[in-house]
DNA sequence: GCTTGTTTGGAATTTTTGGTACAGCTTTTG
DNA sequence: CAAAAGCTGTACCAAAAATTCCAAACAAGC
């Protein structure tokens, strides 16, 4: 889920902010148990209650009032949301960048920009080399026909790649994601079949019900999904995963297109030989037409 | 080459890259595990086994497996390594980008990743601020309706931008490049007309005869194109050019979608007030579907 | 010095979590 | 095509963790 409650992204003040300001308030064994997790933070805090309490030298019951007291309705909570603060910071260590210090460019765009490029990074990093390699080459292998499909905004991706590697090798096709629409086309999918998805959050039922009813079929199915995995992953043969997250309402999907774009380069240069025709071909019958 | 022979700090091998390593050597599901933590490296394993096995869409015992291989006496020894894999990267600053961490990912896929991150620090340094600045008014204009087109590869990012500024305001939609499909709708455009037309090299006559069309009946047109002008750039008012060209057979369209999600972001964000119901009241027409 | 209210830790309790045995299934191999 | 090996999930159990309870220790007020 996205938080699209407050639009600009004002950093929630820090726990470890609020511990400060409240340590006047504590009793002598909430101050040790304060003062033990901020020269730590929030590293402190992620061990057991037991491990904590020993580490400050109190009991855990007090650990266990000590957070409760923070407002956290156990220690499990506690320990999440210092997780996620922990998680949120590393993540976005542009966010700390002064605002307004860059002079070229719109400053919304170099903005954008340099947050989507951070995504491209990571993207890259979490990719494994065997993974794409082995996407490459089932993608270039002509005797299985290829299918993509995506949903309401990655749709245009799938697209993408359909309308590039089609000029490269044959059987390949776009498959609408509304269930309507590809019952039909079921009857065809085999064991030789590829289904590319693309699916990010907000992960669409569809797109899930195909790739399952294909699946079940015995097709093999490739996905290109967020971080935190589409529920296709649990019968997808091979998974890529970008990074999306970007200073906007919306995902950035410029993660999915680089792996898109590199895939079917790879694809083209496997398959050189019998492309570079194919693509000849296609360009004489494009100048025919007027 | 540089000079490290003096010191040799070899950085402890972190978990992720012998785990990126050792991946052929994994069993389907602990591939899944591989891949559900490298992509959120460490955060996922923070977690308990339960969550950690759903999010990878296997079972718990798998995931005890699969630490048990890399090397753990158990689940919570893996998560003690990995929180002291966090501090001890946190606390060094300097390990923001170990140099010998470069190599990964697909060799194919990196050098691919730093061609597109060129394209896109170019795209954003071309821009003229002024120039995006007055696309963003003229989109959030909601008096104006906004037409999007492509050609073949172009027009799946031209339904990209379509299918999320539709979610933010009214009057948006897509028109199919071919004249057969776009004559008869002409009638309807007028001076209040924005067209937004997606154009790189290999640029398609059609997608100009619409432009040339439209803009011949007073609409405004917006061109995104590649630093070498479509022709369309006679008739357009704005014009954004993104670089474009990649270690690949084909042109890379990072750039061309870049500066799309930046529009999106920025004209969500200006028309907030009416944006945010209206998404929301797509997200409740969504789930009842059902 | 007694009482009252607060704080604290030990021990019992409950919930959650990690771990294991086993059976079914898939893939590989002969 | 059958047997074997390997992988994976269900069901169950043991361990450990969080949480609650209660009585002791302490401080402040009369």
């Amino acid at each position: 889920m996205k938080s699209d409650s407050s639009v600009p992204p004002i950093d929630p003040p820090s726990l470890a902010e609020r511990i400060r300001l409240e340590m006047d308030s504590f009793t002598p064994s909430e101050k040790r148990a304060a003062h033990m997790l901020l020269s730590h933070y929030p590293f402190a805090g992620l061990d057991t209650v037991a491990e904590f309490a020993s580490r400050a030298g109190i009991s855990a019951p007090s650990v266990l009032r000590f957070v409760t007291r923070l407002g956290f309705g156990g220690f499990p909570e506690f320990q999440r949301h210092l997780r996620e603060e922990l998680e949120a910071q590393l993540l976005s260590p542009l966010a700390k960048a002064s605002p307004s210090d860059r002079s070229h460019g719109a400053p919304a765009l170099a903005a954008f920009a340099e947050s989507v490029i951070g995504n491209l990074r990571a993207t890259v990093e979490n990719i494994a080399p065997a993974e794409f390699d082995a996407v490459v080459e089932l993608l270039s292998d002509q005797r299985r026909p290829v299918h993509f499909t995506g949903g309401r905004f990655t749709g245009a991706l799938a697209r993408y790649a359909e309308s590039h590697l089609r000029i490269v090798r044959s059987h390949v096709d776009y498959i609408e994601g509304q269930p309507a629409l590809w019952r039909d086309r079921m009857i065809e999918i085999g064991r030789k079949d590829v289904i590319v998805a693309f699916d990010i959050r907000r992960y669409q039922e569809d797109v899930t019900a195909l790739c399952e009813t294909a699946a079940r079929q015995g097709a093999t199915v490739v996905l290109l999904t967020d971080p935190w995995l589409s529920p296709i992953a649990r019968v997808a043969r091979h998974v890529l995963p970008a990074h999306i997250v970007a200073p906007s309402n919306w995902d950035s999907s410029a993660g999915l297109l680089l792996i898109t774009e590199a895939l079917v380069a790879a694809v083209t240069k496997r398959l050189w030989e019998t492309a570079k025709p194919r693509m000849e071909a296609v360009e004489r019958l494009r100048n025919e037409k007027p």
